[in-house]
DNA sequence: ATTCTGACA
DNA sequence: TGTCAGCA
């Protein structure tokens, strides 16, 4: 556990700053992304999605790149697009066949390419510099000018994967990390506090904590899961809805507390990695709960085929609270 | 121990 | 999508 300068368990990345830094084998990039190894040699295979190098011997090596877009192709699919049209909808690299501009998914794609890049990079700067001023500055200039949402996943999230990466080996990430996490932390929950007084609906934010705890994956100070709740709550203030994030938890204690708590719905974000065993006993708890309940997030997907009856649009339950009053 | 391909349910 | 066999 010392954090001393022990980096035998840095399979990953042999060599700080060699040549062969920032890329990964399969096996991590499933850790990683929660995306099953061999639906990723399928993705591969059968749709030509994530090319990844090779080692001589044949074995995948996934890029920092490479792992960014399959986060990018998970979020299609969070959003219901079938893994065989997402291909069109990922920001290209060679020669795209045809570039068919599907309305607005086109439009952002678009916009992906050109704007948040350069932004992106300013706020690492930010970040690098520990400069709190500009870090919010830039924030300011773009929450509000899009919908929060869009800005979550078209450029935090994104952002926030990059940074995590690109972080990993240097000395100070865990400060560097920290730091940030604090900003953040501070900024979201004063627009939380004051949008939880006004909301009409009141949401529970839970983190499915595996018990199989897979350990902190790439030197997280902060829990992968910590920084996607924290958007996710946010994006909720924005739209109105009062949030609740209770942090990780598994669902055992739940019902005890619910009476209390007495929230309109329960909205959980999956971690990476559930066993068979695991999916079935959350089936269970989740049919047990007597309320409404939304798996959500990067690792939704991983837990789809245990209640995809339950898998429901965020967007469906935000309906009935949508600004403009069309009922309530 | 892990990953590879390809066939198959 | 996932599992299995048979290799490297």
């Amino acid at each position: 556990m010392q954090p001393t300068i022990d980096a035998k368990n840095q399979t990953t990345q042999a060599t700080a700053d060699g040549d062969s830094a920032g890329l990964y084998p399969i096996g991590e990039v499933s850790r990683l992304t929660g995306v099953n190894a061999v639906t990723l040699r399928a993705w591969q295979r059968r749709f030509g999605l994530v090319i990844p190098k090779r080692t001589p011997k044949g074995h995948r090596l996934y890029s920092a790149a490479d792992i960014a877009q399959i986060r990018e192709i998970c979020r299609w699919l969070e959003r219901g697009v079938a893994i065989s049209k997402v291909k069109p909808l990922l920001a290209p690299g060679p020669a795209q066949t045809s570039a068919l501009p599907q309305g607005q998914a086109a439009a952002q794609a678009q916009i992906a390419q050109t704007e948040w890049p350069a932004l992106m990079q300013q706020l690492t700067q930010a970040l690098l510099d520990f400069n709190a001023a500009r870090l919010h500055g830039l924030l300011d200039a773009n929450i509000g000018l899009y919908p929060f949402g869009l800005l979550r996943q078209q450029l935090l999230q994104p952002w926030l994967d990059e940074v995590g990466l690109r972080l990993s080996g240097r000395l100070d990430a865990k400060l560097l990390l920290s730091w940030l996490y604090d900003q953040l932390s501070v900024r979201f929950a004063a627009r939380r506090l004051g949008a939880n007084k006004q909301a009409r609906k009141h949401l529970l934010l839970l983190r499915l904590l595996p018990s199989a705890a897979p350990a902190a994956a790439i030197g997280d100070v902060v829990s992968e899961g910590a920084w996607e709740s924290m958007l996710v709550g946010a994006e909720l203030s924005e739209l109105g809805v009062g949030v609740t994030d209770l942090g990780a938890h598994d669902l055992a204690a739940l019902p005890l507390v619910l009476d209390r708590l007495s929230p309109d719905a329960l909205l959980l974000l999956p971690g990476p990695g559930y066993s068979a065993g695991e999916r079935a006993n959350i089936a269970a708890q989740l049919a047990a709960l007597p309320l409404e309940c939304h798996l959500y997030g990067r690792f939704a997907l991983t837990l789809s085929g245990l209640a995809p009856w339950r898998l429901t649009e965020l967007s469906a339950l935000l309906a009935s609270s949508e600004t403009g009053g069309a009922d309530e």
